[in-house]
Order: C-alpha cells, then structure tokens, then sequence
RNA sequence: CCAGUCGGCUGGACGGCCGCGGGGCGCGCAAGUGUCUCGAGGAAAGUCCGGGCUCCACGCGGAUACGGCGGCGGGCAACACCCGCCGAAAGUGAUUUCAGGGAUAGCGCCACAGAGAAUAGCACCCGCCUCGCUCGCAGAGCUUCGGCAGGAAGGUAAGGGUGAAACGGUGGUGUAAGAGACCACCGCGCCAACCGUAAGGAAGGCGGCACGGCAAGCCCCGCCGGGAGCAAGACCGAAUAGGAGCACGCGUCGCGCAAGCGUCAGGCCCGUCCGCGGGUUGUGCUCGGGUUGGUCGCGAGAACCAUGCGGCGACGUAUGGUCCAGAGGAAUGGUCGUCACCGCGCAAGCGGUACAGAACCCGGCUUAUAGGCCGACUGGCAUU
RNA sequence: UGGGGUGUCGCCAAGCGGUAAGGCAGCGGUUUUUGGUACCGCCAUUCCUAGGUUCGAAUCCUAGCACCCCAG
C-alpha cells in the first residue's frame, strides 16, 4: 500500500457534527463531507448510514463497501489534517464497483480543491470560517 | 399417476488477490510485527410470555386493589410453551380449529322489523272455530234457506308473516277449532349401574315442557404474580473542582477586640509576542463521595454430538466425546473467476439466487423467508 | 432497555356494539355579461392489515404493519 499519512477513525458524536458544517460533495454512490481540521497530521474518517438506506444487513454492507474504497483512495487523494465523512445512500450497497470507486475519487478530487481553495482564501482574513 | 394433509431437514460450493475482530505463541523497551487458531441465525428479528443473574424493598402469614391465566392428566427450572386424552365445530377423509369455568349470585344489553324480545305476554297482525250477536251505517245485513258477509262476544295459538333469536320438533289420538291435553320417537332436564387417575363417556330409569342469547359487557369462582433492570451492579481512579477529621502554623500593610475583608509578597495553574496578563491559594497527613475515562460483570452450560435404556409421546436417564462468537461507530468482508440452481433466449449469452446481522444469557411464542430434499398418511383413477 | 399514543374521503377530523357526522378541497348545476360570493346537488363498499367473539364490529379481543412521543 501507498505510504500515505496514517488514517484515524472517527467515533464520537461531536466529530461528525464538526465535519457537517464544512464542504461537502453528493454523488449517485456516496455523499462525502470534508473539514479541515488542523493544518497537518492524520487524516480522519467517518463512515455512517441512515435508515433510509435498509435494514441492518444492507446498512452494515453499505459500510463495509465504503470502508473498503475509502481503504484504497483516500491515502492518495485525501489531504493530511483533514476530516472526511462518508455518507451512504440508496444505491451505495448495489452500485457496480468501478462505479463506486469512481464517484469516490472524483467527490474527493471535488473537495480537494474546495479545501485548498479556501485555505488561500483565508490566509489574509483569518477570522472568517464560513459555510 | 393425479389431488391433498401433516411432520422434519437444508438455506449455495471451490479458488486467486487485498483486508477485519478475539485468543495463544515467538521477536521487540515500546509502537508494532510474524505465525497458528476461532469468528452470526433458523429466525440472530418483533420484544409477546417464562426463568437465570444483579440491585432495591421486606418479621411471618393472609386479605384488598390491579394485572394475567382458565377442559383433564402429564412434561418442564418455569411458562400463556410442549405431549397425550376429552368435548364442540369444519371436512368424503388424512386432518384442522377452539379465551373450552360460571347465565337458578346479581346488574346490564338484545337496534330495525314484528302483535309480542324475556318474573313471558297473552291477543288490537293475517288467521281458524263457535255464536245465544246483526247493534251501527242510506240499507230493521243479504239469501235460491244450503249458506254468504260483517262483528265491538267467546274459544284457540295449529298455519302464514317479522326477526339472528318467538317458549320444544315430527307423526298420531283428540277436538267446534285447537292445545304435551294424551301417546310414540327425537330433543331437553334430573338421577344413574358400569368404564376411566381425571376431564368425561354411558346401559337404564324418572320428569312432563319448566329453565332464550351475550361474561373477547360489568361481574362471580379457582389458580398465579414484591419492584426494577447489564445504561443492572462491582472495582480502579486524576487536579488549582469539592466534603470531613487530625496535627502544625498564624508572612506584610490597612480596618477591626475578634472573626473576617481588602492589599502586597510567596506557591501553583492557564495563556503568551517572554514584557506580562488572567485565575487560585494557610501547610502537611488521613478518610469518604464522585464526573470524563478504564477494568470486571462477559460465557463450561437448564450446553452440544453419538449410542443404549425407559416412556404412546413431550421428555427423562446412563456412558463416551466436544469446547463452540463475543465487539463497543460495532469484526466475520471487498473484488475477480469457475461451477451449481432458476428465468429469458434458436444460440452466443444476459439476468437472478430468499428472509435477514449476536450485544448479559437461556426456554418458548409470533412474524419474515427464493429454491431444494426426506418421511408418514388420506381421497380418486388405472393395473395386477 | 422500559413505558405511552395514533392510524376513518385528497387534507382536518366526529363517532366508543345497530345504515360512517361535519368542515376545507374537488366535480356538476342555478344566479351573474364574465369571475368571485351565495344557494343546491354529488363525493367512504378494504374505517392500517389478518383472524376471532357477536344475530350484527370503525367500535370488543388476539396477532401483525407503519408512524410519533417520553424516560434512562
């Protein structure tokens, strides 16, 4: 595997309520929340799964599917000192896998540019941590 | 062979690559790492019952209230579960279903229709019969003298009609017409030889029609139930938080008799651009409570498998063997290939493979479930 | 884990054993030059689902489904 930065799991209540208030990027397979949360460091993930999307048995596969993706593509296309939070939907435990892993990469190339963009933007006005 | 009834089992297989949780062992100061091994279900579900376990309450026994259960016998740790039997109902049958105690303990309800709906009422529904009746009406009823019509009088409840249900049914005797008024059979009620542990069955006898239904309406009778739940509960456990006790001490200045308050100094903590700012404070020791957190509770048991024996059976018992999940955002997977089964298609091929995820643990119940397999039995047809 | 509640027309709802009120909306008509208003009429055959009790069930009982709320 890529040596990338180490990856943290997220586990309290509070952690995915902080990563809800930043970007976030929806596609067919998965809904993917970012934050920064410290400049550098480890890169922490969250996986979570309504209702919504079935029982128990589907829940629990939809997680196991994100777990798996997330496991290959976000040491490479994750930034450091930044907290993700993958979302399942509907079509997360019956997509093909190729298509999964597509939507993954191209919402986490998505965020990757939100999150760079407005680390330049808030370099000069340090105060404002909108959105 | 066709149709059906009941019971039981199963719930995809193999391989490649990359991974996950628990435990053992090795290496390592540690972080880790190598290796071996184990790793979801028949319903793990719903949370509807019964227990274990833990804490709380409680002198013992009983009663009331409330809730549950309700044929009999047995099984079981216990049960609302299971087995066998009895009774009732459905089905040609195998078989299935049943909250299946009490309606002379009492109260309540029975709409509409109908004459009448519950200590029966009796007669003003249509009727039937008798008649000593012919009053009233415009008609001193009409008449072929046989009767007909009417009725406000009397008898009757058989027939029709209403209703879910109408106070025994059918046939006969009887009668003016009728009526359990009487008779036979059936039903009903009471008694009952005998059989059965019992529920119950029942030969037979007696009575003489008298006792409608609903208790999943209130209720009565019998039996059972103390409450909460693993977020139970136990242990460990920081500081500038904060309680109690003991010993020591009582810094500077101001006010004050004192207690105390303010102030400065000192100690400690937080932040820091290292200038300082903010907070807090007698010192030491001991004890107890306790938030975040951690550990235990936590899996060798009403356990599973095989065989024998007892029992119709549920089940019991003996011997031998096995160790079999245990997390805390929650593991047992992701992906690819081959095969199996099913569907579509001429074919290549394409699509699909149920219901569903342990969370303290057991025994049941209920509900969901693609497909496949096995056994027992019933009815029909054909053949021998 | 424990406890409580709701389900009736498209929406809001009454009804608590005896033929399923009412309002809004909708549809048709009358009035009006037209629209609105007003008036009249129509609109529940599975009362969440399946069984059972009863002569009779939206109502009573049992099981299930969906949704909501409360406590720790």
């Amino acid at each position: 595997m890529i040596s990338g930065p180490p990856l943290q799991q997220l586990t309290k209540r509070a952690q995915f309520l902080f990563v809800r208030a930043g970007f976030r990027a929806s596609k067919p397979g998965v809904l993917v929340e970012a934050r920064r949360r410290e400049p550098s460091g480890a890169i922490g993930v969250g996986f979570t799964a309504s209702k919504k999307v079935g029982g128990a048995v589907v829940r629990n596969r939809a997680k196991r599917r994100l777990r798996e993706a997330a496991r290959r593509l976000l040491p490479e296309h994750g930034l450091p000192g930044v907290d993700y939070v993958l979302v399942a939907r509907q079509q997360t435990p019956s997509a093909p896998w190729p298509t999964l892993l597509d939507d993954l990469g191209n919402a986490l190339l998505r965020l990757r540019a939100d999150l760079e963009g407005a680390k330049r933007a808030k370099a000069p006005a340090k105060s404002t941590e909108s959105d």
